[in-house]
DNA sequence: CGTCTTTGACCCGCGC
DNA sequence: GCGCGGGTCAAAGACG
């Protein structure tokens, strides 16, 4: 099959004499202001939404980590409660002043963890088939420990940084207590070399083990909602636009039927 | 044979 | 000072 071959250079040698199709043109031009006019308050508002949408997350985020915190000590309190159950009959108000205590501890632990500006939590949705507790992220991790927890049942597998061997960059993946399909990553420090595979869950990577493909369900960054940050995310979703419009090919097909059809119509 | 995972032992900080 | 628990080490085994 004979490839159909569309020439899509811009012929701009318009014939000067012909007014109406300078003013064709001239309309479209405007139109087409209209229409980019249009899109752009499109995308701002898409923005918008999205910066709007993230900071909903990222509170229900900091709700659901402090109950979560706040509930694992609220059983560690009750397994003391049970332990001393045969012994002095338990002073109720004391209980209260505890649990005070720990709302404020939890807050300020919490506090603490996100001040901290090498700290990073990522929560990665997998299948609930998927056991493995290996995150794919584009970089390559050894397995150094793992690591059952108190207040979580799961293990907390142990994690370096393998490609540059002087990588300081260190992380945590347990499986959460609420959904055991969410994998928590806690990423400590920085990477001091550039990520090897140039995108994220390009690869099974993992040492190799193979692991389900996993969706990433969120991103919690200390320090994310800078002030710099919103120009960067319309930049960032203009990009994935840009790019997702012009892999379509859809897109482009009608995109090219559509210019050859405008250079066509101010030919004639 | 080299690399990676597993897992028990050890270290160390923190609370009591 | 002691015990607990989280984090790390390192030997052994698995695997390609």
């Amino acid at each position: 099959m004979e490839p159909t071959c569309l020439d899509t250079s811009l012929n701009l040698n318009v014939h000067p004499s012909s007014l109406h199709t300078d003013m064709v043109l001239e309309e479209e031009l405007q139109r087409l202001r209209r229409e980019n006019k249009r899109l752009t308050e499109m995308l701002t508002h898409l923005c918008d939404s999205y910066m709007v949408l993230q900071k909903q997350l990222t509170q229900l985020m900091n709700t659901n980590l402090e109950q979560e915190q706040l509930e694992s000590r609220k059983r560690k309190a009750e397994s003391e409660c049970c332990t001393n159950k045969f012994g002095v009959v338990n002073n109720n108000n004391n209980n209260n002043g505890e649990c005070s205590s720990i709302t404020e501890d939890s807050f300020k632990r919490y506090k603490d963890f996100s001040s901290s500006p090498k700290v990073q939590k990522v929560l990665v949705k997998t299948e609930a088939s998927n056991n493995s507790l290996y995150v794919m992220d584009g970089y390559q991790w050894r397995k150094y420990g793992q690591k059952v927890t108190r207040d979580n049942p799961s293990p907390r597998a142990y994690f370096r940084c393998s490609f540059a061997p002087t990588c300081p960059v260190k992380k945590k993946v347990q499986r959460s207590l609420e959904d055991p399909t969410i994998l928590v990553t806690t990423y400590e420090g920085e990477h001091n070399h550039c990520n090897e595979r140039g995108e994220i869950g390009s690869k099974q990577s993992e040492g190799g083990k193979g692991s389900s493909p996993t969706v990433r369900l969120d991103l919690v960054k200390s320090g994310l909602f800078e002030s710099a940050q919103k120009s960067s995310i319309q930049q960032f979703l203009v990009q994935q636009m840009a790019t997702s419009l012009t892999r379509d090919p859809n897109f482009t097909t009608a995109l090219a039927t559509a210019i050859s059809g405008k250079i066509l119509e101010a030919k004639w």
